[in-house]
DNA sequence: CCACATCTGTAGTGAACACTACATATCTGG
DNA sequence: CCAGATATGTAGTGTTCACTACAGATGTGG
């Protein structure tokens, strides 16, 4: 029994471009023939590398959240919960304006409502938001067990809203808020957790 | 002349329907079949009346902002800035988690990203969405002069980031995000903008 | 070289989509 | 009561969609 054809793509590589396709036009704008056009193949091979258009969006999901972890590592490794939510504010104002991708984030831009056959997929991205939204609580539990962070503040209250506004401003991004005006917006929501900080005397 | 068989419908009645199909499924996840069933109409009538798909969703939108901007005229009649974020952005915890409506926002619910032949659809949206940040800027602005912000802050990018805030809540909601946990987000974000108030002394 | 397994390109499939032709119904003005 | 004008319901239109049947190509194990 022999091991068959091998495959003429490289999958990762033609994830990326579904990723742009997704990112773009999110989970039902986008159309196969445009992912296969992105991805230099046809149909059949998309069909049979990932099942369907679903299981496509899901390994893109995969790749995008796998690299975007290894950011967040970086992030929440800032020093004070301060300092973890301006990390992530201002890279994410950098990253949602980086001309080499889409503007916004995947988990934005992939779809927040969905047509009948298609409800799972705003969950799906929920889903991936909140990991990171769980990372960054954790995170700021560590900041106020260490007396960074008030005795009366809420983490995860704090994790829900730097998550928040970073959704926020994944949307503004994709509407045509430049960088600029990204930073600022996450200057000023840096300050609702500086005032969660403890007092530096 | 005559003046021909009238409508045997309440345009206004049926676009609140209309208004419901579209914050649920999204622009484009949102069928005609679907749209004329909530309305309770057939598809001729919808096509006299509002022209086409996307001239019902302009619409509908009309008459989403005429409701909205009412509301947010009561919210910049607050006495001060932080007043005003605090109305704002835990009214919109209110609204957003409302059971009379779909969770979110209409003007986030309706379309991020479209596929080819949609594109402006976000940009109707992002439209409507500066409107509600021009009247807080202005507002911003007002409470600067007043000095009831201090003179070091930046009263436009406030108001984006309360802009910012509200619709980071909107996708929370529309994704399960209870009222609760909106409120915090809320409570946390009003934060910033007190940060950025004179001093009460 | 052969049996088998998997991939690839061509060329479709049925279903769902936004939208409409048309006949009929219901109004106003004269 | 008639002529003109607009609304309505039925029943479609062509197009685009996600997805696939099939035949040929390209690999492995014996």
């Amino acid at each position: 029994m022999g091991m068959g054809r091998p495959r003429e793509f490289d999958a990762e590589l033609a994830l990326d471009q579904a990723m742009e396709v997704f990112w773009r036009h999110g989970y039902e704008g986008a159309t196969i023939a445009q992912l296969t056009e992105a991805m230099g193949i046809n149909p059949p091979s998309l069909y049979a590398c990932f099942g369907n258009k679903e299981g496509l969006l899901k390994a893109a999901l995969d790749r995008y959240t796998k690299l975007r972890n290894i950011w967040m590592e970086e992030v929440v490794a800032a020093p004070t919960a301060r300092a973890v939510a301006e990390r992530m504010l201002m890279g994410i104002a950098d990253k949602q304006t980086d001309p080499a991708n889409p503007p916004g984030c995947l988990l934005v831009q992939g779809g927040i409502a969905c047509g009948s056959g298609s409800e799972n997929v705003p969950f799906e991205l929920a889903a991936r938001r909140a990991q990171n939204e769980d990372q960054l609580r954790d995170r700021f539990v560590r900041a106020k067990a260490e007396g960074d962070l008030k005795p009366t503040s809420d983490p995860a209250a704090l994790a829900r809203y730097v998550s928040a506004v970073s959704v926020g401003m994944g949307v503004m991004a994709s509407s045509g808020a430049d960088r600029e005006a990204l930073r600022q917006v996450a200057s000023v929501a840096v300050q609702a957790v500086e005032a969660q900080s403890a007092d530096k005397t």
